[in-house]
DNA sequence: TTCCAGGGAATCA
DNA sequence: TGATTCCATGGA
């Protein structure tokens, strides 16, 4: 059990599209999600008394930096809160938290989701680990990890096209004979980091974004995709049409040192609108 | 059928 | 720099 300080919620944090390699499984003792990061496989599930889970190849101070559990989120979120929509936003998804994912995993996922929709990402990720991942099993769950660079270096362009990468294939193909130093990537700042993400083949600067925040700990990183752009431009643009360069540099500017967390609230608040209008028709 | 999805590269002005 | 077009794929 973990014991928490500070709002979390298990839920928002793993379905606001950050991250995609997880599962929820409802079992006789209640709802629990099982989730694959790198080499590690956890069961958890949140209760009044903190964070309840089970995991193989990682522990608890490996589960605390996977969910952001060491972020001041009171602090951060008082930071970014500069207007009514975000209060909103917040509110509405509270404790939600920006994740420190397995770099490599999260860089490959992100390649992927290349003018893709999140089922879709799913869908790739998932037959990559069945296909070249290490078998994992936990009270019950068998899964596949995420494959290593050694292990999908196996993989040839038409192994990767056979998994539904469609154009993105070649780009995975290419980053597994000269993955980057993610260690050298963590330590860099913000801008150099992002730089140095941009010059592989398939990472322009939404992805070299999402890897920087969601993996690589640069809370200032604002990535921004349609559903942000649109957020930025009916919220803060009075609808007028936004490039999506210049909703990146606004909520850079206007949010600060954790633009990356106003990014998230903002991206899961704008999407599930839409999810609950479409519902309602 | 057509449109769209957590985009990026190539091309052209 | 900025705007268009093409790139596979599958769901709505």
């Amino acid at each position: 059990m973990i014991s928490l300080n500070g709002p979390f919620s298990l839920e928002h944090t793993l379905l606001c599209g950050q991250f995609f390699r997880f599962r929820r499984e409802a079992r006789a003792d209640g709802n629990w999600f099982f989730v694959m990061n790198g080499p590690a496989l956890i069961k958890a599930r949140q209760t009044q008394e903190g964070l309840e889970y089970d995991a193989v190849n990682a522990g608890e101070h490996d589960i605390r930096r996977l969910f952001g559990l060491d972020h001041d989120l009171p602090s951060i979120l008082s930071s970014i809160q500069k207007d009514d929509h975000m209060r909103e936003a917040v509110s509405k998804y509270a404790g939600l938290r920006v994740m420190r994912q397995d770099p490599w995993q999260c860089l490959v996922s992100f390649m992927c989701s290349s003018n893709a929709n999140i089922p879709q990402i799913n869908r790739m990720t998932t037959n990559l680990a069945a296909r070249w991942g290490t078998p994992l099993e936990l009270d019950g769950f068998s899964t596949k990890a995420f494959p290593t660079p050694e292990q999908l270096r196996g993989a040839s362009l038409q192994d990767l096209l056979s998994c539904g990468l469609g154009f993105r294939a070649k780009f995975v193909h290419e980053l597994c004979s000269n993955q980057p130093d993610f260690d050298e990537l963590r330590r860099m700042s913000y801008a150099d980091a992002h730089e140095k993400l941009m010059e592989i083949d398939g990472v322009a600067e939404k992805i070299a974004d999402c890897v920087s925040l969601f993996a690589l700990e640069k809370m200032e990183a604002f990535p921004t995709d349609v559903w942000v752009e649109r957020a930025v431009r009916e919220l803060y643009f009075n609808g007028e049409n936004v490039s999506t360069r210049k909703a990146r540099e606004f909520g850079r500017q206007y949010f600060g040192e954790h633009a990356g967390y106003a990014q998230e609230y903002l991206y899961y608040w704008r999407r599930m609108k839409d999810v609950k209008q479409a519902k309602q028709v």
